[in-house]
DNA sequence: ATAAAATGTAAAATATAGTTGACATATAAT
DNA sequence: ATTATATGTCAACTATATTTTACATTTTAT
């Protein structure tokens, strides 16, 4: 898996660290960061949970296009 | 959790049977209608992998406005 | 220059996604 | 009526997402 800038980006323009989206959907900041770097594949829910807390979408995030 | 009707009606319209998805993304039969049935929660790249199958985005199937 | 906060990473443990095999019911076709 | 296909569900297993603890490096603030 590759890394998953959109993600890196969107948690910049909300100023947050990463464990603070950590803290705010539940999960380690072990977990945001391994997401981040694409070292693996999270569960729907928690995806889902990290656009919310981000003002974005499964889309937004999580999609690429092709 | 509750019922994925969106996944259960993007494969009517492409008239495959659960066991079509699963082959064709796969995964076993009884995953695919676990996650109709809502009895759990995938891994984003399965759900992208079904999307891709129904040509929809994970949006379509798997985002619940707010 | 130093301290504090943020990030990268790793190994061992736990929780849960996904498999396998099996059986039962419901639809659709012959 | 009967056969075949599709669906719902369950229990036991395996693979892997996520936690916990820990340490090292980088970045930001003082």
């Amino acid at each position: 898996m590759s890394k998953n800038l959109k993600l890196k980006s969107a948690r910049a323009a909300k100023d947050m660290s990463q464990k603070n989206i950590a803290d705010a959907v539940g999960v380690t900041r072990q977990t945001i960061n391994a997401i981040e770097n694409g070292d693996y594949n999270p569960t729907i829910n928690l995806c889902t949970a990290i656009c919310r807390v981000l003002d974005k979408t499964l889309n937004d995030i999580f999609w690429e296009e092709e």
